[in-house]
DNA sequence: AGAATATTTATTGTCGACAATAAAAATACA
DNA sequence: TGTATTTTTATTGTCGACAATAAATATTCT
């Protein structure tokens, strides 16, 4: 699995302006982690960062409490800071509230899209068509996400969006640990439940975008907890 | 209204031990946002922050971003930083989500409580029985948001835990505005919602807790929207 | 006098340095 | 040799100072 796509590379000696070291450091360290080339529980080093940005330690201390405020960093007091583990343990209070979150948003696109948001949402999934297509495996993973987040976003319910994001960013770690290209009749069928559930959105039909989110979330949940248990199986002799 | 009820005293000249800071001024602020003690949309003075606690900007800046974070503050870039406004013209999303945080929560707690979580919801509605018999009005608003918090962590579901909290905190805010001591028959009705809650969730009735919760949450989005309306009429010739 | 421009002022974002902390390494002891 | 104690080391949390920013004020020009 190539986890090199798309590091963004830094501008090391074009000095970034005032206010945006921080943002630099946020961004970077949050695709870093999303995209595992972090990997979790591994030690995040203040000073290497700051080294590594040109800036000194202050804002790089200000993005990681962001960053920890997100849940995306742990930091141990007067220690050191790692990237959030995969709370394996907890995995089905993720995928009960993800899957809520799935219902919701779609309920409320159906129930408030504009004729924008319905044309940003086919946007987005003619994206997830060129990366299926292509089989990259990363665009899809990013692409769905963007796409399920635009849905959210034409539901206006921001408490929503913001949580819906953090679990399918969340989710997009666990994607890239176990969504090897093994199998691409998936992406397809995903693709098939995607334009079922524009249609819905678009006709304004609440009661079946809901029906269709339910479905989709369940195929997913599915799907990630058949390769975690093959995974295990894998690795039933090994110590944890 | 007093709002100058349980303003913690710091400890002026007891030095605090490292990693102390951020802590308190964060608790702090935190708190005077949520009590109203700091109005919304005011700004916050660095600089006097760290005079006020005896510390260096540096871990007064930490706890903004912390805030920020949370939705309790915004940052204006270099300019400065005011508490975060009551987002009126968005409220039916806070009231939405509101509703359907209580509903799944209360739900969760009726699956999964054990013992001891029983025993803790009851002792916090002993004490929202004592806040309504003292008529003391924060002590209620504190206590019937622990008691909701405590109910959620029952369903042992951390995102649901999280955002649920958020919002009754939000939700403190608006009660503090409208919620002088009008009414207080309203209390009361409140407790023996919150008695019915308890006898669902200790016989695991599923849903007979999403009822009790949906018909809760409606009746405090009502009250609320009550005092909105009433408010509005009275301000009606003011400019905004 | 009124608008455009320059100057002052207040406050932020950042820096380099230093002391507190907790682990790791080294030493003393049984 | 194995355990307790001290010393070293690495890294954090905090500080005081300084430069960048944008508003507020003063100044110039037509």
């Amino acid at each position: 699995m190539s986890l090199e796509d798309t590091v963004p590379a830094q501008i090391p000696e074009a000095k970034r302006k005032r206010g945006q070291g921080v943002g630099a450091v946020y961004d970077t360290l949050r695709h870093e982690i999303l995209n595992l080339t972090l990997e979790p529980g591994s030690p995040v080093d203040e000073v290497k960062l700051a080294e590594r940005f040109g800036i000194s330690r202050t804002p790089v201390r200000e993005a990681m409490v962001k960053l920890a405020g997100e849940g995306l960093v742990v930091t141990l007091p007067n220690r050191f800071t790692i990237v959030a583990p995969i709370d394996f343990p907890n995995l089905s209070q993720f995928f009960d509230a993800l899957s809520l979150m799935y219902r919701v948003t779609t309920r409320l696109a159906a129930a408030n899209r504009t004729d924008d948001d319905l044309e940003a949402i086919r946007e987005l999934q003619r994206g997830y068509t060129h990366a299926v297509e292509a089989r990259d495996v990363p665009a899809m993973i990013e692409v769905n996400r963007n796409f399920h987040v635009r849905i959210a976003q034409a539901g206006r319910n921001r408490y929503y969006t913001d949580l819906f994001s953090r679990l399918l960013d969340e989710g997009r770690r666990l994607l890239r640990l176990y969504y090897s290209s093994h199998n691409d009749a998936l992406p397809r069928m995903y693709l098939q439940e995607h334009e079922d559930m524009i249609a819905a959105i678009d006709r304004q039909d609440i009661d079946a975008a809901d029906r269709i989110a339910q479905a989709h979330a369940q195929q997913i949940v599915r799907q990630i907890q058949t390769y975690i248990t093959e995974d295990r199986r894998l690795n039933a002799g090994i110590s944890l």
